[in-house]
DNA sequence: TAGATTCCTCTACACCTGTAGAGGAGGATG
DNA sequence: CATCCTCCTCTACAGGTGTAGAGGAATCTA
């Protein structure tokens, strides 16, 4: 479908460009369409940006099976496709500091998983399950923006690999400690 | 001086429309400056970002005190005091992904207490000081960028009061736990 | 005081961007 | 077959944007 190559294509420009490289012909000429395509299927700037946010999160919907098997390692695993997947994760976090000054995107952008942060504490008996379910949260994704724009973009292990995982599990396992 | 008038007016543009609204004339008319002025002293846009970016970094230097009698309390209200100046903080992470594809910018950026944290968690007698500072820094990147434009910024306490501290305090307080 | 230097303002211009509408190709419907 | 509708392409245009340079005012130097 048309549509979605052209919304991919806005993630695609994003995650290298920034929101500054989303314009309507960088994405006809990007996706090899001819000019005056996407202006033609998002008729405004606004519904441009609202699409490609609205397919950043129907992407991410699907990954969100948890295996209560192994947490730790699910998550952590989680976690590093994440990493993996990094064009998809820098345009949701341009897609989030876009939020800031654009609320309707926010609740596009929901994709928390607060609620099973917050039933995994109490799950494991933490004395305040709210405050640490929302620590923890915290705590994910600090690590993952850590590891991709932040300080540990340069220095961690590469995602993808055993080594990353490991590292992730052992942040993420200390981090569910009560 | 000019040069700072026109710094701190783009980290505020950039703050509240993303770098999408950093434009020579856009900082002019901000600034309440003559048109052209912008321009001048930064002749590219380049050179305007690199500026702003800087400018950025300078003002971050300032508080980097730490009261060893009272490492979690300093922390914590050195976070809180990042989340009630959220435009500067806004506008560093607007920089961090912009650094993404402009390498330049993250020499400039580097502001990372990780060595810092390397040392307390040696201090604390954690076992892989290494890693235990690097899961740190990430938690406590986290945090602040959880409680600024994630999640946390509609549902968590209001930056500057006593719950807000309270609640980092506590936060930072797990996280220091070997 | 005369000249040099620095700092600032103004104006120009090529190009990019957002947005709109006219019209064509081609399939579906009667 | 004629008609309609949908999907697409093309073109237009009023702004905005990056960048450069000409020239003036103010300050410094001798």
């Amino acid at each position: 479908m048309r549509k979605d190559l052209i919304t991919d294509t806005a993630i695609q420009l994003v995650a290298e460009q920034g929101m500054r490289g989303l314009t309507h012909r960088a994405v006809d000429r990007r996706a090899g369409l001819p000019e005056g395509s996407t202006s033609a299927y998002f008729r405004t700037r606004k519904a441009l940006v609202e699409g490609f946010v609205e397919r950043l999160a129907a992407q991410e919907r699907i990954d969100t099976a948890l295996d209560p098997a192994d947490v730790v390692g699910s998550i952590a695993r989680t976690l590093d496709s994440w990493l993996v997947e990094r064009n998809r994760t820098l345009a949701r976090y341009a897609a989030m500091l876009e939020a800031t000054h654009h609320p309707e995107l926010r609740s596009i952008l929901v994709h928390s998983p607060r609620e099973q942060a917050t039933a995994l504490a109490k799950a494991l008996g933490h004395e305040n399950p709210e405050r640490s379910g929302a620590h923890f949260t915290a705590f994910l994704e600090g690590l993952l923006f850590y590891r991709l724009v932040g300080g540990g973009s340069t220095t961690g292990p590469a995602p993808g690999t055993e080594e990353s995982v490991a590292d992730l599990r052992d942040a993420v396992e200390k981090a569910l400690r009560p």
